[in-house]
DNA sequence: CTTCTATGTGTATGGCGTACACGCAATGTG
DNA sequence: CACATTGCGTGTACGCCATACACATAGAAG
């Protein structure tokens, strides 16, 4: 007797346990506070005001409790931004009825784009190792999914995932990024920057970077970097899985 | 007159204009502290103790300052962070001699990958907005030089190397995560998370995640995951990239 | 009714970033 | 030399934060 949950081998942390539906809806009569509605008030203050904006005491008082009453369903903060992310991921699209992989890694890419869009806090969580919460595995699992017809390896199919994963996240942010234009300068708008950025890029330390900033990027295209640019991007990536993918159909033809 | 450093136009921040060499080395006697011996200190902190070990106060301390000597020279965390990033990256390495873009890319990828081991709190570091930084842009440069031989448009040269820049530092992240296995739960040593993940994850809910489950991904992989994994995302990512190279060669041919 | 346990409260602590007023020493100017 | 200026380090103080701990209470189990 360690004191388990009950029949578990390996103890998960309690708010996982909610999280996973493996936890009775406590036979309380009126739970009042609950870890749905502390994050779901979390994530309405990170929509709203930003990530930064989130500490214990805020989102109690939005509930109108004590700022301790959230460490009874919650061991700590960083378990509160775990639920965050789970519960702002949501469920993954159905792409069952995509006729091929790549048409559904490019449906999961557009869809967890959106989300990020949505939460454009997300991106910024200090996450801390791998993620497992019931969404986040969803997601991963619908991905590979849609790489189950392909002959690539399971480990492979995770880096694909990952890789893919990593690209999305990062547009988003960038996104994000250029949207808000508050810049690392603090000072400096979208034209400022770019003639800082002009005066400081000389063509004799930087050529390359210059030429680039000649062409004018990071002049008024700025504003046209949407989710176009995350097509491009995508196309690249997906390119290199397919080339991978036919390599293996090659290396193994069907015939079997 | 506006109260500017001098010829500027648009003004700098103070540690910027540091970086850059654009400040007169302070025609004081003695600088007794200096942003170098600040950022130098700050980089000691975090490589030794984590990002979260650094802050104002301990590193003044290390310095045998007051916390707030350091505002003399950075107006405030941010700014040391930033300055911090710049000093940990350090100069790009040399690619000119790489006979191609592949190979000079795949030299700076693996530099890059090199220093955020060197660094692992670099890719924690929550950075706001385009680098303004000389190291930084020094690094872009480097790998846009890579690109120059290519037909790829600018804003493509660029998409590029925020592709393989976001990749090597989620490699870099994963990897570091990997090694000090402290997961999320806190609990679970690598064996442990196995088993919890294996329990959690049904066949019936998440059927392609449990083949990989299966197939022993996750398992005594993990150690195995080095700079190996890092190159078949590389591999894929440069495939993507070289299927553009050609397609752009092919629609319009050297003949000129 | 008693007891247990889950839940919310109140208080307190230590750390953090940083605003502000001050001291001081080196400098350039009469 | 006397002087004002200015750059740099100090000391104090404030507000915010996460969270440990002791306590209160209310519903369920015995």
């Amino acid at each position: 007797m360690q004191g388990d949950t009950g029949e578990n081998g390996d103890s998960l942390p309690p708010f996982l346990e909610t999280l996973w539906g493996l936890r009775a809806p406590s036979r309380r009569s009126r739970p009042a506070l609950s870890l749905g509605r502390i994050v779901g008030a979390a994530i309405e203050i990170a929509d709203g005001d930003g990530l930064g904006a989130v500490s214990m005491g805020r989102v109690a008082e939005r509930l109108g409790f004590t700022t301790m009453a959230l460490y009874r369903h919650v061991r700590g903060k960083d378990e509160l931004l775990a639920a965050m992310l789970d519960s702002a991921i949501g469920a993954p699209p159905d792409l069952s009825g995509r006729d091929g992989w790549r048409s559904g890694l490019e449906e999961w890419a557009r869809a967890q784009f959106a989300v990020l869009q949505r939460h454009p806090w997300i991106p910024q969580v200090p996450l801390s190792g791998p993620p497992l919460t019931p969404n986040a595995l969803a997601w991963l699992d619908a991905g590979l999914a849609c790489l189950a017809e392909t002959r690539l390896h399971e480990a492979e199919k995770i880096a694909v995932m990952m890789l893919l994963d990593g690209h999305v996240r990062r547009e988003a942010k960038t996104v994000q990024e250029l949207q808000q234009s508050g810049w690392q300068t603090g000072a400096a708008a979208t034209a400022s920057y770019g003639r800082t950025l002009a005066r400081l890029v000389t063509p004799e330390d930087f050529p390359a970077l210059r030429a680039a900033l000649d062409s004018g990027v990071f002049g008024a295209d700025l504003e046209g970097y949407t989710s176009s640019d995350v097509a491009f991007g995508l196309r690249l990536l997906l390119d290199g899985v397919e080339q991978l993918v036919r390599s293996r159909d090659t290396a193994f033809p069907t015939g079997g």
